[in-house]
RNA sequence: CGCGGGGUGGAGCAGUCCGGUAGCUCGUCAGGCUCAUAACCUGAAGGUCGUUGGUUCAAAUCCAGCCCCCGCACCCA
């Protein structure tokens, strides 16, 4: 059986993730990576903090630490938030560590290698106050074309036009304000990507099943004609510039561009992965290396949409420019933004919840369920407390928690706490699988296409299918006339139960857990991903015992909405 | 002429690529049921698919123009 690798955006390392940057590639890899274990594939999921560049280095300087010590600081916090989610990594690294650097050198060196990267010299702005050569989007100025007051030094966000910070009329910092600056002469390495654009071309037009989103985003891109760009920077933090194992002269005080190692880290998280286990002799080239094994695996990333250039064309660059056999993305998957009524988010303005907030208000699958039921996958979507509310209480109070509630309550008081014995099977049941089986069918091909509203919309199907039973059959009323009838149908119900926590397991994996416990049934064993309705009405004997739970899902209160809606800034 | 995304019953969305009876969830109203978290099940009302024009036997869907909304502005995706 193939094996499947996935990775999510790596987060960057200032402060703990919103619901916006959860829903937009953690959470969706994650369900991904569930579903695909259940059917039994050997998967890899690893992940890691992004944790180089120069917002690093200047929150570091704000909280008063070392750039280290608040990177390990926030490592760990974020580490915490995704494991309390749930997120389901295999290993969760940090592109500050060895493994990275040694790769992100070793790729470089196979650039150069190939011609692909040479030595400019650039004139860039130097900030005499902050002791710092400023990056792009910390200089700030006139525009020169349009006389914007406050374009950026990469972008002039009156015009649009891309700039050249050296161009811009008054330069200032904008980390200090300062105007003391001066335009300096300093060497940087370039990628030469106009080398690769009919390369990358041809790859992408080898990927004919990549979303709409994705093809056109790439496709703008090639169609603009790729630039050579600069990969590295005027920083401390970062990886630094190595040639032949030795600081490259000219280089001694610049590290590799961010956007240049980060993505290298979805391998070397894999190293890590290995290398934190070297009793398991787990083979981390096996995942990467086409020369070593990995022509097996399949490999699916997740993004927003912001980063699709830089996964679908820059990242491509690197990995094809070696011209080493390393394995390249086979699918991928980019969402739109989440906002927050209709805004952004925001860290400084306070407006938003963010992974930690959240998981102290309601347990993590409550908010799983929301956000991908309501993925932001075709448009931006409007994430309120409102619509959260009305959603967590029709779909998991009511359709799914309920009807867990309802029969095992009634089974219990008529049967005692063990599956009724007595009545088989009928006509009634028989359409039920049928139905089931479809809707089943259906559930699984829209999570093999990564469309999780559609996939969410049908596994609620099957949820209401089983209230639908149960109103059908009405044991409560059976009771009565024809106990063999009713026992038969409560059977059924209680063996709904083990189908719907089986099926549930990739969005909302700790009700998953708790449904499995009502039988006490193993996970692992259970978890599987059904592949029989008819099978599955099977799985628990008569005479099984189980515990009533207690109620799967509290509906949220408006009261508490209203609450919530003064303490994160909704409009 | 900045770039990109979008306008479908009260709300949120699907359908648009590959034209052919306008679909789903919530909400509303009515009925049923009473096992269950005032829950569940059934049914109904409600839309000339932003707008104008074109192509066609036929347009939400294709073509052209126009109008409106939302991102792209410290932090942030």
């Amino acid at each position: 059986m193939a094996r499947i690798l996935i990775t999510s955006a790596i987060p960057y390392i200032n402060g703990i993730k919103h619901l916006g940057n959860l829903v937009g590639s953690l959470l969706p890899a994650d369900v991904y990576a569930r579903f695909k274990r259940a059917q039994g594939f050997e998967v890899l999921f690893p992940c890691a903090t992004d944790e180089h560049g120069t917002p690093a280095e200047l929150a570091a300087r704000e909280a008063g630490q070392t750039v280290e010590a608040y990177c390990a600081e926030q490592h760990e916090l974020q580490k915490r938030a995704c494991l309390a989610f749930g997120l389901s990594f295999d290993h969760f690294g940090r592109s500050s560590n060895p493994q990275n650097e040694r790769l992100t050198q070793h790729f470089a060196w196979a650039l150069e290698d190939k011609g692909l990267i040479e030595e400019r010299v650039d004139r860039q702005i130097y900030s005499i106050e902050d002791q710092r050569f400023l990056p792009d989007r910390y200089v700030e100025g006139i525009c020169p074309h349009c006389a914007y007051e406050t374009a950026r030094g990469d972008q002039c966000d009156n015009c649009g036009r891309l700039l050249d910070p050296v161009d811009l009329i008054n330069p200032y910092s904008s980390i200090s304000g300062s105007r003391n600056v001066e335009m300096r002469e300093t060497k940087h390495l370039y990628l030469l990507q106009s080398k690769m654009q009919q390369r990358i071309a041809d790859w992408v037009a080898s990927k004919p099943d990549w979303p709409q989103l994705t093809k056109s985003i790439a496709g703008k891109w090639l169609k603009e004609g790729l630039q050579d760009r600069s990969i590295t920077r005027d920083l401390y933090w970062g990886v630094p510039v190595e040639k032949n194992g030795r600081p490259r002269p000219g280089f001694e005080s610049k590290v590799f561009y961010v956007w240049f190692d980060a993505p290298i880290e979805y391998i070397a998280a894999t190293e890590e992965w290995a290398d934190a286990s070297p009793d398991e002799k787990r083979n981390w080239r096996s995942w990467w290396r086409l020369d070593e094994g990995a022509e097996d695996v399949r490999y699916v990333q997740f993004m927003g949409k912001d980063n699709v250039a830089f996964h679908a064309v820059s990242f491509p660059c690197t990995i094809l420019g070696s011209e080493e056999p390393w394995k390249t993305v086979d699918a991928l998957k980019s969402l739109n933004w989440l906002t927050w009524y209709g805004g952004k988010f925001s860290t400084s303005e306070k407006r938003g919840i963010f992974m930690d907030q959240a998981l102290e208000l309601l347990p993590a699958d409550y908010w799983r369920w929301h956000l991908m039921a309501n993925a932001p996958e075709s448009d931006d979507a409007s994430f309120t407390l409102e619509h959260f509310a009305s959603v967590v209480n029709k779909d998991l109070a009511d359709v799914l928690g309920n009807f867990v509630n309802r029969i095992t309550r009634f089974g219990a008081s008529k049967w005692g706490e063990a599956v009724p014995a007595g009545g088989a099977y009928g006509e009634t049941e028989a359409k039920l699988t049928a139905d089931l089986d479809r809707k089943i069918a259906a559930y699984t091909a829209a999570l093999d296409a990564m469309e999780f509203r559609k996939a969410f919309a049908e596994l609620r199907g099957i949820w209401v299918a089983g209230n639908e039973y149960l109103q059908i059959t009405a044991p409560w009323t059976a009771f009565k006339t024809d106990p063999e009838r009713a026992a038969a149908s409560v059977r059924a119900g209680l063996n709904l139960i083990a189908l719907f926590a089986a099926l549930s397991s990739p969005v909302i994996p700790a009700t998953t857990a708790k449904m499995f416990a009502i039988f006490g049934l193993d996970p692992k064993v259970a978890g599987r991903w059904p592949s029989s309705a008819k099978a599955a009405l099977g799985l628990l004997p008569p005479g099984h015992s189980f515990n009533p739970a207690d109620v799967l899902f509290k509906k949220i209160e408006d009261e508490q909405v209203q609450e919530w809606r003064i303490k994160f800034g909704a409009e």
